[in-house]
DNA sequence: CCAAAAATAGACAGATCTGTATACTTTAAG
DNA sequence: CTTAAAGTATACAGATCTGTCTATTTTTGG
């Protein structure tokens, strides 16, 4: 809709993603973006608000960019073919991980910035997490269906694992190490 | 040594655990220990060094927690008997996240609020998730030697893995599907 | 017991941050 | 073209935060 609101939501992702949520003030955004304070401010009613639009387009971004890997990557996994989709996936955290401008989960980061659990950014979170997982389960569903869920824990845990890793220990190379894992746990299942 | 820092160091811990490091004040640090502001500046030079012997306080508690906890809950562990000490660091983690206390990995958290790598912070965090790695490397000692590099590997994706899950998307069960996940994994090297 | 070290209370400086208000300018639709 | 909506620039209020300084009191080691 508004053009202002995206270069809004656009710079303060990426400010929140490289300095974080807290360390990121308003008048840094405003300048980046070349908007003015009272323009935010008729957006969104406060700073918590932006952070939730922020954190919903980031959710969107994930969800286009995975599907769109997946289907690209699948195609060239070795292995039993009902496995090429969960592992195309860390193909694709693996590209994310070394693309340069990688700064970890930003749901989990904001997570730890926001902790108290009633709070409305903690809750986009949470939500984004669980979307994650029925994702997963998706990605699985050419996999013995008793499993799926099991299947889906597992492989979200090690996502999740894998880009703490990543972010935290700065190990860029986290998404192979998964990927064997996540290799070796589905072959258990066939 | 100093009683005092003890308390600034501790206090410290919980507030900067319960509602993260920029979200706490000084102010009230000090209101909570009990400590005069010259104290602390006389200790700690600034906030970011105060932060960084919380860190320091908190990797050796959560050592000797685990080198407790895996001594106790090992020899209660079904299955092949060189798989009972990693899965009973799960045992663990399981007991840690229903404590009521939990609220996160403060290593990741810190990362995620100081995500700059060359900050003194961050690289107290990647320490720490390097010395977890060989903890979990000596924990699968029994097991075949020739894969125990990747099996840590796996086994501390998981574990970062379901300490996320739990924090961010408060499901406290996670370190039991991640369990789950060790047991077949560790099964399949066997 | 006494002197040096450590701790206290609290004011303060200087910076920063969120959010509001004002006065002016641009944009866009009928 | 005109008018209402939207945006700009900027000052400001009020709160908060880190860190310093002073003057006083408590603790502690020899």
């Amino acid at each position: 809709m508004s053009r202002r609101r995206d270069q809004l939501v656009t710079t303060a992702l990426r400010l929140f993603s490289q300095n974080g949520f807290r360390a990121t003030g308003i008048d840094l955004i405003l300048r980046e973006a070349g908007v003015a304070k009272k323009t935010l401010y008729n957006h969104f009613g406060s700073k918590e608000a932006l952070v939730v639009a922020v954190l919903d387009k980031r959710h969107a971004d994930f969800m286009a960019t995975t599907r769109m890997t997946v289907a690209r990557l699948a195609p060239r996994q070795r292995g039993d073919p009902r496995m090429r989709r969960p592992l195309a996936f860390f193909d694709g955290l693996d590209a994310w991980f070394t693309s340069g401008s990688f700064h970890g989960c930003l749901f989990i980061n904001a997570s730890a910035e926001y902790a108290r659990s009633d709070c409305p950014i903690h809750q986009v979170c949470v939500s984004h997490k669980v979307r994650l997982l029925d994702t997963l389960e998706s990605l699985l569903s050419e996999m013995p269906h008793a499993n799926v869920r099991d299947m889906a824990q597992a492989v979200g845990l090690l996502a999740d694992g894998a880009i703490v890793r990543a972010h935290t220990a700065g190990e860029l190379h986290a998404a192979r190490s998964a990927k064997r894992a996540v290799r070796r746990l589905l072959e258990s299942y066939l």
